[in-house]
DNA sequence: CCCTGATTCGC
DNA sequence: GCGAATCAGG
């Protein structure tokens, strides 16, 4: 394969884009990331700053320049569509709960005002036993691993409450294509069709 | 171990 | 110019 200029169009956007070199390489085809992060270069772009330009600011202030982070502005990574985390916010197991009643260190504040939206929230409400002691079983096992570890083939489940140091990712080996691990590909699709009787 | 981009250097 | 190998890091 070469870079023809139909190519190097497609490397050009999807970079602009924030997709990774492996991302671009895998949609070309015929490449490997390291071929496209080597012809980022050449061409010149990779600081990955096109449009936006922002004043450079020659003689900003009396700062002396202490941090600076060209890195990424974030390009958001995987927003993938939150189902329900924690279907049961009991049953405690060997973890410190550390309660500290002394005083209140971190003075949370409700992300979301008072209950407004949030109608997306259908799901994850019929759920069949059997999925639902499986998913209170894997999440026992789950690697807890943290947003940037991540990737395509982890679950992507979330475990905990996201305002406190006890939250994490399930991480289990996800289902090919799917951002979950089989007992959470359980729990957030649902055939659409057990509604019928709510046998309790 | 999975992944990311950065750099080098023989081709 | 190209990109595998390698490096440095999350």
């Amino acid at each position: 394969m070469s870079w023809t200029d139909e190519r190097v169009e497609t490397l050009k956007r999807m970079w602009s884009e924030g997709q990774s070199a492996s991302a671009i390489a895998k949609e070309l085809g015929g490449v490997t990331r390291n071929a496209v992060i080597g012809k980022v270069h050449r061409l010149g772009l990779s600081n990955r700053a096109e449009e936006p330009e922002a004043a450079p600011e020659p003689q900003p202030a009396p700062e002396p320049v202490a941090e600076k982070k060209p890195s990424r502005p974030t390009p958001a990574p995987q927003p993938a569509a939150r189902p329900e985390p924690q279907p049961e916010p009991e049953a405690e197991e060997p973890e410190e709960v550390a309660a500290q009643p002394a005083f209140t260190p971190v003075p949370r504040r409700p992300i979301v005002p008072a209950g407004q939206p949030l109608p997306p929230q259908p799901s994850a409400n019929e759920i069949s036993p059997e999925a639902l002691a499986s998913v209170r079983e894997v999440e026992k096992r789950a690697r807890k691993l943290t947003l940037m570890e991540l990737t395509e083939r982890t679950c992507k489940w979330p475990i905990g409450d996201p305002a406190t140091d006890k939250f994490w990712f399930c991480g289990l080996p996800s289902q090919s294509g799917k951002p979950y691990c089989e007992a959470h590909v359980g729990v957030a699709f649902q055939p659409m069709s057990s509604r019928r009787d709510r046998r309790r």
